[in-house]
DNA sequence: TTAATTAATGAATTGTCATTCATACATTAT
DNA sequence: ATAATGTATGAATGACAATTCATTAATTAA
């Protein structure tokens, strides 16, 4: 078992993204990793223990990046809101940037519960962002003080992933990271004091040329494996 | 094969239900799903073409009364708001009583692409009864009229899923139905014409109480299959 | 009551991969 | 130039599980 992360080695973590992306983990081979990595089927195993490996591997990697930029959108923020809209935007962003990422954390991940156990949950350090964002909001009184936190959270992250699974499921054809404004703008309208005055619904309005994929998109080309005679 | 929906059919049904929802769908095996329905692994053959159509089946035979029961819960209600309210009622309420159902629509629906073709997308009708009841809450002049629906209704199934996803991530040990109105308040705050007036906070307050889990509740009691000396 | 038909069984078959390992190649040290 | 060490190969192995099917049991018809 080598050591060093070679070029090898990323070769092969970047083409089981590919490929788990593509037909899913349990679909997907080994012999399908390694061709499209270059390397014979064997070699594999010279940096990785196992199928399992190197899912977690994947996981490992991109979790580490991700979160060390989402820290970092944070912190460049000052108020709350400011916050929220640079986490959500990075979000977005580094999703847009790497589908098969996004595609493996949307079904992957949530799937496989014996993995989440390795990666010290994904959503868990999330959350924690959002908590901290939100309870800031709250001392800054931007945020409505009856905000039941645990609700909130929850609410935010399921609606930024529901937007990136009909993304993810549009095949990735239109700019997500232009949803970040009126995403965060329906979240601060219930969220947001509103005896704090002026809300902020600004260009919400133009968003609508942005053509957003109809529902029987979702399921293109992709392949059936139910077999009507087996 | 048989044409017939006997009672052995119904109980291979919810046996693979439930050994689905314990080990996803590619780790649970036909003998599995065969012994805790009490029949030979043969016989499942009988009713069902392959391991695939039986997850198959499992989901038409729910989605079917899933949606009858919501088109109920919409229709019995009159204003936008109410139904708004009927619809997420309905959903919590139906996961809450089928937790098995509810960890296979959550985790192994969106794993599985291909078996979103056959059932024509679950999340497409859920998205036309969402789209139906904002734009008549535009009409009846309760939602503002500048909301970009299709950003919208995804915001909201988004949100609901998330919160599902926590319940089940902690075993269904709480009760789900009573997010109800905290979520569509969440909503409505973001929703709602705020020039209309008297916004719903209603009993927010009082929901803190619901002991909510722990993120790291999360990676309970599961199973792990990354091995260490394979 | 016996024959015909239908339903159920579970051991045997079969195909599919993950994983191994004897062999070959490459690189560095002596 | 040769040995020693480190890498890479891909055919062979073995495990596992979906599916089949010859056989048995149950039910219905005559």
């Amino acid at each position: 078992m080598q050591k060093e992360k070679t070029d090898k080695y990323y070769a092969i973590l970047e083409s089981a993204g590919s490929i788990f992306a593509r037909f899913g983990f349990y679909k997907s081979t080994i012999t399908q990793i390694a061709t499209e990595a270059g390397v014979a089927d064997g070699t594999i195993y010279l940096y990785f223990k196992n199928k399992d490996d190197i899912l977690y591997q994947f996981l490992q990697f991109k979790t580490t990046t991700f979160f060390e930029k989402m820290r970092q959108a944070i912190d460049r923020s000052e108020t709350a809101e400011l916050k929220l809209r640079s986490l959500i935007k990075c979000h977005l962003q580094e999703f847009q940037n790497d589908i098969n990422m996004a595609i493996i954390f949307q079904s992957e991940v949530r799937y496989r519960r014996d993995i989440a156990f390795h990666i010290k949950d994904i959503s868990k350090m999330y959350l924690e962002f959002l908590s901290e964002i939100i309870e800031q909001g709250q001392m800054e009184g931007a945020l409505r003080q009856d905000l039941f936190v645990g609700l909130v959270k929850r609410f935010i992250l399921g609606a930024v992933e529901g937007v990136i699974n009909t993304w993810v499921a549009a095949d990735g054809k239109y700019d997500l990271v232009s949803m970040t404004d009126p995403l965060v703008d329906l979240y601060l309208n219930g969220i947001q004091n509103s005896i704090n005055g002026t809300k902020i619904n600004g260009n919400i309005n133009n968003i609508k040329s942005i053509s957003f994929p109809k529902e029987n998109l979702e399921i293109n080309n992709r392949v059936n494996t139910i077999n009507s005679n087996p």
